[in-house]
DNA sequence: ATGGCAATGTTTCATTGA
């Protein structure tokens, strides 16, 4: 079973690509971040023809959330934000796809350490450990997957010295990862030799891609029950290449059967 | 030292992203 995240930075934009992608990939479950639509405007139907079936927590403009299973997976028990939260911002959806809990999450950028909107991450972040250790507790195969806006260390990180402290890569960020994987996740990407310099987004602006100036930043987490099925993780980066690419690649892991 | 790209809606700029 092949599990994807991909922040595709407007799905109306980029749904051409997310159909072709599909076709070429064949994932069974999407997690899709930032699609920057309302429900009314979610393209379920197009995807229906594509064999998936989606569920989606949209908002106009901005950030958007949404889960795609191919046709033939029982999806249920969808929820939109987290519980008794009343983040105005469309960034969280989990469903039970075969009996497998997935939470789709697009966490805060933060813009800057100094910023209010600094402030709005952390607070969602500890809101939401809240929610996974729930989460976790109800559900032992558990997949987190989505795009996090935190780099986990400085291998994830083109120029470490350069970021030390930015955005993205603070001391406060990465302590908040680490205390998501204490709870009993594994990022899948590590369970594995990677290849050096391996990221998931890249500036659109001054050759970021060209130049391999990347972060990574967008993540699929598991459960210890489900990390010992997981065959393999890597970052899609083709999709990052062409026309009108979404300046993330998706992430992709292989789960073997029998989990 | 600065901005450099892309997407959106209140559009021909301002705002946001990372």
């Amino acid at each position: 079973m092949k599990i994807s995240s991909w922040n595709v930075n407007s799905l109306n934009v980029r749904l051409p690509r997310l159909l072709a992608w599909l076709n070429k990939r064949q994932p069974d479950i999407v997690c899709l971040q930032e699609t920057k639509l309302e429900n009314a405007r979610f393209p379920a139907e197009i995807l229906k023809k594509a064999g998936y079936t989606s569920c989606c927590y949209g908002q106009k403009t901005y950030n958007g959330v949404a889960i795609l299973a191919r046709d033939e997976l029982a999806v249920e028990n969808i929820s939109c934000g987290v519980p008794d939260d009343c983040d105005s911002q469309a960034r969280v959806i989990a469903a039970t796809v075969n009996g497998v809990r997935v939470v789709c999450f697009y966490v805060p950028n933060g813009q800057a350490l100094d910023s209010e909107k600094f402030e709005y991450k952390m607070h969602w972040c500890r809101r939401v450990t809240r929610y996974l250790q729930e989460t976790l507790a109800e559900n032992p195969k558990l997949i987190v997957a989505g795009d996090f806006n935190i780099a986990p260390d400085d291998r994830d990180v083109y120029d470490p010295e350069a970021w030390r402290g930015q955005i993205l890569c603070s001391d406060e960020e990465r302590a908040v990862f680490r205390s998501w994987l204490a709870l009993g996740l594994q990022d899948s990407f590590r369970l594995f030799e990677q290849p050096a310099a391996t990221f998931s987004w890249w500036d659109y602006r001054q050759l970021g891609f060209v130049k391999n100036h990347g972060l990574r930043i967008d993540h699929i987490l598991l459960s210890d029950a489900l990390a010992s099925f997981c065959v393999s993780s890597i970052i899609d980066r083709d999709e990052r290449k062409g026309e009108k690419p979404s300046d993330h690649a998706p992430a992709m892991i292989t789960l073997h059967e029998g989990f």
